[in-house]
DNA sequence: CTTATTCATGTTACATGATAACAAGTCAAA
DNA sequence: TTTGACTTGTTATCATGTAACATGAATAAG
């Protein structure tokens, strides 16, 4: 493991690197384009390699702004000559997790790419169960007051899960015209 | 689904609900009877049954603060004559957690007893990686920090997943005596 | 350059988690 | 007592996730 759980949360505050939320209409090609620049300096600082698996995985799951299964990431890998064996995209994503690139949501059984993979960070997700989107959010207020809660009962807080469930200002919208 | 987002929370604050956290030692059998009456009076206010195998799965979450996987109370299930096949367990947990007697953790794809059923609530839990020892916390200022958050993008939380994964005091005291 | 070592990729087989669809039994209201 | 809702059980299948092992590529020593 190479990522702390210390988050920076400056991020929001750079337009350079954090220009919008994934839910606001944007230049999606930028926004890949740009997570992956991203990707490949934080792996060479890390001396790890962005070998051709997982280059592809990374860049599928930066197709969109939603969360994927496994299995539906390895079916795309195996139509594009991958392996087909689960273990291929297992271990691709995990490579991604490891090094900040992706995150696992634990409510979906899924994984999606990170959008801001300059800096460490454990970030909340807002997921839209409508349209599935998805959006990072800095989480650091929010993971103060639980590590805060927590240490009232002498229980040292290490790695935290913050996942919300709800609309997304495009579905909320549709939805009460 | 019965219950409803809405925490209470006042509940920390009421002795006779919530006398402890888990984690400090207390007499575990009060504990277990008196969930198991709070369940038998919420169920009967809701016209709902609590069936045997509902009320031994109940009893089975009980018996630890631990969460427990889905297979693992069925193989208790099976062993005590009721049936062996996995909707029997899913079926009496998903009763459970439909009536606010029992969540599910979904960083660990399984069940626990709700240590207060009194109160409609969607907790913060703290689960210790050393012991899997498992706390419901009060999660209102948690769920507040990040309902705001969200709502500056738009977003409208629904429902919300709060897992703290980390040492609780007892394993966080024997590691550094 | 060659060899040793590590890392990456692929496989098979299996473990674990979850649900759909159907049949039979139970319970209470009409 | 019959109806209809609910409960429990089954079989079968799907979804998610790993262990263990063999092969191949990249890197580091020698
Ligand atoms: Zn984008
Ligand atoms: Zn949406
Ligand atoms: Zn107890
Ligand atoms: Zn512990």
């Amino acid at each position: 493991m190479i990522t702390s759980q210390t988050e920076c949360d400056k991020v929001t505050r750079l337009p350079d690197h954090e220009p919008h939320s994934a839910f606001a209409p944007h230049d999606h090609r930028a926004c890949e384009a740009r997570v992956l620049d991203q990707a490949r300096d934080r792996l060479a600082a890390n001396g790890a390699r962005l070998t051709p698996v997982r280059q592809r995985t990374l860049e599928i799951l930066l197709e969109s702004h939603r969360a994927m299964g496994a299995y539906e990431v390895l079916d795309r890998l195996a139509a594009e000559g991958f392996g087909r064996q689960p273990p291929v995209a297992y271990r691709a994503l995990e490579f991604l997790v490891e090094h900040g690139l992706a995150h696992r949501l634990q409510r979906l059984n899924a994984f999606a790419a990170c959008l801001h993979p300059g800096h460490d960070h454990a970030p909340a997700f807002l997921i839209c169960r409508d349209c599935d989107m998805l959006a990072e959010l800095p989480a650091a207020p929010v993971r103060d007051a639980l590590t805060d809660l927590a240490a009232e009962s002498g229980f040292q807080v290490e790695r935290v899960t913050i996942e919300a469930l709800g609309l997304c200002p495009a579905c909320a919208g549709a939805a009460r015209p």
